[in-house]
DNA sequence: TCTGGGGTCCTTCTACTC
DNA sequence: TCTGGAGTAGAAGGACCC
């Protein structure tokens, strides 16, 4: 999808068609989730701290966002999508990787099939996207990053639309490209291979082939192969169908740092039952439990612990929770808190109170978990809070901020 | 200009078991 | 009983993606 977030806002704000909009954080440690290519123009992009981006450009309008109706509208594309083929692997809330091998006899040829997907796209979601076609996937998705719109400080180009790369051109098309372009060549990667002289996805491949030593060494065995073999066109991972989820976790960047031993253990309570709510949701229990604490200065730990069976109430995963935080010992502010589960089980193997850790009565905490689900089922999700996410110093609950990409601006900010 | 949230995968190190 | 190697699992951090 292009520009996916703002798209959607611009499907309720038509006033706003045409002008620099960017969606994301409001406050001071916000980030930009989303922008529009009029504000693209000033240089504003995605991840861009929202400080920086109202400074390149300060007439855009800024919208905190709403995930739930990018949700929505992600689940109309795909319903589109499913009128084509079946076999679609969701990669984020804006893309999905469609195998349409089974479809080509009915539907000809796979850029007819991106331009009937465009077509419906427009007009029956007033969205945009752009289409890749090629024979492995990810050849699919350098095809549509090729096909879609382009902002520069001169003006908006639309972009193809549908771009494609046929069998046997693979290399003709990859090798003169940046080696940045590659799926899973980031900033570091970037830096490492520049400094073997690897400017091009053909500079790459050819290093591959004279002295794949060199290139273990700088980038690991798994790298290497890996990067090797895409820089020839080679990927042979499958379009997997309902791939399983391996984590899930909650964190969260506070407007200013918590200091207070209350506030903190507050928190995680509050993250835990988000976590837990997921977990139950899902049908699943976590063995390993995964803070993550970023404290003042931007320093990140991770403590991490792995139980004999699955958690999945809140109670227990923040008592695990706080033991590591407690063992991480990080002095000073906290600036971001974080709590994940994986190694999935299913909740039949869960902790017993033989078990250790405990935390206490784990089965009565199972029976008022499914409880809490109910109420909140019925009357929403901030109906219900556990009473230890209540701040000692008065009866506030903690309520999880409720823009995903950074705290809240001030009231009247902007 | 200070740097989000939710994920996956990989590497390195360490502890444990055989 | 001690020691060392191999294999494995867990912990921690880093890189990357959207």
């Amino acid at each position: 999808m292009d520009a996916f977030f703002v798209s959607v806002e611009l499907l309720r704000r038509p006033d706003l068609v045409g002008k620099a909009v960017v969606v994301g954080g409001t406050g001071r440690r916000g980030v930009v989730a989303a922008a529009s290519y009029e504000a693209r123009r000033y240089g504003v992009h995605s991840a861009m701290p929202s400080a920086r981006a109202r400074h390149l450009c300060p007439h855009a309008v800024f919208l905190s966002g709403d995930y739930e109706s990018y949700a929505e509208a992600s689940g109309e594309v795909r319903r589109i999508l499913e009128r084509f083929t079946p076999r679609i692997e969701p990669v984020s809330v804006d893309e999905a990787f469609c195998d349409v091998t089974g479809a080509l006899r009915l539907f000809h040829d796979g850029v007819t099939i991106g331009r009937q997907i465009r077509a419906a796209v427009h007009d029956e979601l007033g969205l945009t996207c752009s289409v890749g076609v090629a024979p492995n996937k990810f050849l699919a998705k350098m095809c549509s990053v090729e096909a879609k719109p382009r902002a520069s400080a001169a003006g908006i180009d639309d972009g193809l639309g549908v771009f494609e790369v046929v069998p046997g051109g693979e290399t003709a098309y990859l090798h003169p490209l940046p080696v940045r372009r590659l799926w899973g060549v980031g900033p570091s990667t970037n830096e490492r291979l520049s400094r073997l002289g690897v400017a091009t996805i053909g500079d790459l491949a050819a290093l591959a082939a004279r002295s794949p030593e060199s290139l273990r060494g700088v980038l690991g065995a798994a790298a290497a192969t890996r990067l090797a073999e895409l820089a020839n066109g080679i990927d042979d991972r499958p379009v997997e169908v309902g791939r399983p989820m391996k984590s899930i976790s909650h964190e969260e960047t506070f407007a200013t740092d918590l200091h207070e031993r209350d506030e903190i253990r507050a928190n995680l309570v509050r993250l835990a039952d988000g976590v837990a709510t997921r977990l139950r949701a899902s049908a699943l229990a976590a063995r390993t439990v995964t803070v993550k604490v970023r404290d003042g200065s931007f320093r990140t730990v991770t403590r991490a612990k792995t139980l004999p069976r699955g958690v999945d109430t809140a109670p227990a995963i923040a008592s695990v929770a706080t033991g590591l935080f407690e063992a991480a010992a990080v002095t000073g502010g906290i600036r971001l808190l974080g709590i994940a589960a994986s190694k999935f089980t299913s909740p039949a193997e869960q902790l017993s109170l033989d078990d250790e850790p405990s935390s206490g009565p784990e089965e009565s905490w199972d029976s008022a978990s499914r409880a809490i689900d109910a109420v909140r089922e019925r009357f929403g999700r901030t109906s219900i809070a556990a009473a230890s996410s209540l701040t000692a110093r008065g009866i506030t609950v903690v309520h999880r901020g409720r823009n995903p990409w950074g705290p809240d601006g001030e009231p009247g900010a902007h």
